[in-house]
DNA sequence: TTGAAAGCGATACCAG
DNA sequence: CTGGTATCGCTTTCAA
């Protein structure tokens, strides 16, 4: 560029880099930096890469961008990396069996500086565990069996145990769970605090026998209407869905019966994602902080690359219950 | 890599790549490929972007990731960009001024091969312009006054007419609207449709004089309550919001005030978002084409990038009402 | 069919 | 304080 403009090649680097302008005599640097300016230079930030070796990318893997509690945990990421200078990649696995690896394959050739993956499967440990040795990982929202990585996750045992004993404190004898799919981390650790406290509590446990396939409002139906076509006495008076989804299916399936929630069922959430608090009735669900997770997968992340960071953390924050009308006392028979 | 492995330089190049991999003895490929599966050998994309010049990314720039319509929108981006070998780099403006240039300026920094921008505002004009002169732009969602550009847009016009005309078909005979930001071309071109329509029909029009600052639930609420407040001949009796969100906010100022949606007032949405079937009334509303536009937006960038794409064009997407129980038939005084 | 060599644009180190 | 020079890893002629 202004190596033609007016003056040297390297300088030029020297100059136009914040760190080492004070290096270069200010006469020059405003030279160099008007030649900039004039020929609209913008410099080049893959011959850059190729010569440090580092990208300024932190790429960020989800399996679902239409997941509504991502985009907090996104803003959160980008706001403290963008202050750092770097630049977030996001890419999508759709939870689809190799995507994972795909993709994870593609950042390290675009030589990514870390990868924050928030689409982990219970079985994809040893291709993470491998990926880890070829760039930094940092393990979001979505943990690992073993505690042998760096993740900040929400913490699901105190999440599903609000949401549980809530349910136990109205009242209600017959509880169902409806079950995310077994693959991740999140819904197993739901599943099991779940089971604790209905076993603590001597309340009876009327869950269905299978899981959802995915957490989606037709598999909450689907799972909701299995227990509560059984017999009278085989029926939840109230049901802790896995997330918000399925706790809208569930109410689907109440309605399709002539059920009302909260007076006949009451159905609690998890997530308390958009319009949770506008549905019919507005939903009891568990609130995470998501943002705060973002902020501290990214600080994560931002510290591995530096080389600062210690042995392997699991960071979980700590949800909150919101209780709004979809569940109430228990009243009945 | 391998040029240590067991064999030659550059020859490894040719055999990596499918395109010339003919090109190259059979055996030498087959003693190549060996060597790179060996090695765990990745490539450098980086590298190879400085050589070639191209990267193989097409950025993405949305406004604002939460907002509903995007992953659909994304995921057709996605599909068709991956099958044809590019990877999609997405960032966010968050609407704030100043932040689509540096994001652009950065894409340009990284040389993206070209950017689907669905985050323009009607005065960004000139820099679109601009930026359209250092690589190829196609806009997604949202356009700009002039038909210059590259664009794949939802038809507007013919939205806001179906939901207009849904209303009037009905017998409304006072109707208010609630737009969305003038800056936004979307919410303009609703505004102007709406506008006609009411004209045609002779029907009074009672909208706020105000317009939101943002299209969220709060200023829905706001701007519905100040038109909901007005004394009982100069309040509508069907609302048409400019998206869902604001015909939540509508909902909830209706509920307010002890009025009913529908039998008060009717209610309109734009979007069909989500959880708008599952809302106390399930909510009418647009429906967006927002998969196919994903697609044609990122093929008009493709061919923007082979160079085979003629003039600039503008695709309209015809929208869908969805007919659900937030509207009804006028029955009152 | 393969090897040799140049060069993409920036940085880093060493002289000057 | 600034210029020269090598180099990052790959692609791409041009020869052999």
């Amino acid at each position: 560029m202004a190596r033609l403009a007016q003056v040297h090649p390297g300088t030029v680097s020297r100059a136009l880099d914040p760190e080492r302008a004070e290096l270069v005599n200010e006469a020059t640097r405003e030279r160099v930096l008007a030649a900039a300016v004039e020929l609209g230079y913008r410099g080049n930030a893959v011959a850059r890469s190729l010569r440090t070796g580092r990208s300024g990318i932190i790429g960020v893997v989800a399996a679902d961008l239409g997941n509504p509690y991502l985009p907090p945990i996104l803003r959160g990421i980008e706001a403290v990396v963008g202050e750092a200078g770097f630049t977030v990649l996001i890419a999508e696995t759709h939870d689809a069996p190799g995507r994972l690896k795909a993709i994870t394959d593609h950042l390290v050739t675009r030589r990514v500086d870390a990868v924050i993956l928030a689409a982990a499967h219970l079985d994809d440990t040893a291709l993470i565990d491998s990926i880890d040795r070829s760039m930094p990982v940092v393990l979001a929202v979505r943990g690992l069996a073993d505690d042998g990585h760096f993740a900040v996750l929400h913490d699901d045992v105190v999440g599903a145990r609000l949401a549980t004993e809530h349910l136990v404190q109205l009242g209600h004898p017959r509880l169902a769970q409806l079950c995310g799919p077994g693959n991740v981390l999140s819904f197993v650790v739901r599943r099991r605090s779940y089971r604790e406290v209905v076993a603590a509590r001597g309340v009876v446990d009327v869950s269905p026998d299978d899981e959802a396939s995915a957490p989606t409002i037709e598999e909450g139906r689907r799972l909701a209407g299995a227990v509560l076509d059984r017999p009278a006495g085989g029926r939840p008076t109230a049901i802790f869905a896995h997330n918000d989804m399925m706790a809208v299916g569930a109410l689907s399936a109440l309605a399709e019966r002539g059920l009302r929630c909260p007076e006949d069922v009451s159905v609690v959430g998890y997530n308390d994602s958009p319009l949770t608090a506008h549905l019919a009735p507005p939903l009891t669900t568990v609130r995470l902080q998501s943002g705060e997770l973002g902020r501290r997968a990214a600080g994560l992340a931002l510290s591995r690359i530096t080389g600062e960071a210690p042995a392997a953390v699991t960071v979980r924050l700590d949800p909150e219950l919101i209780l709004r009308q979809s569940t109430q006392e228990y009243g009945g028979t």
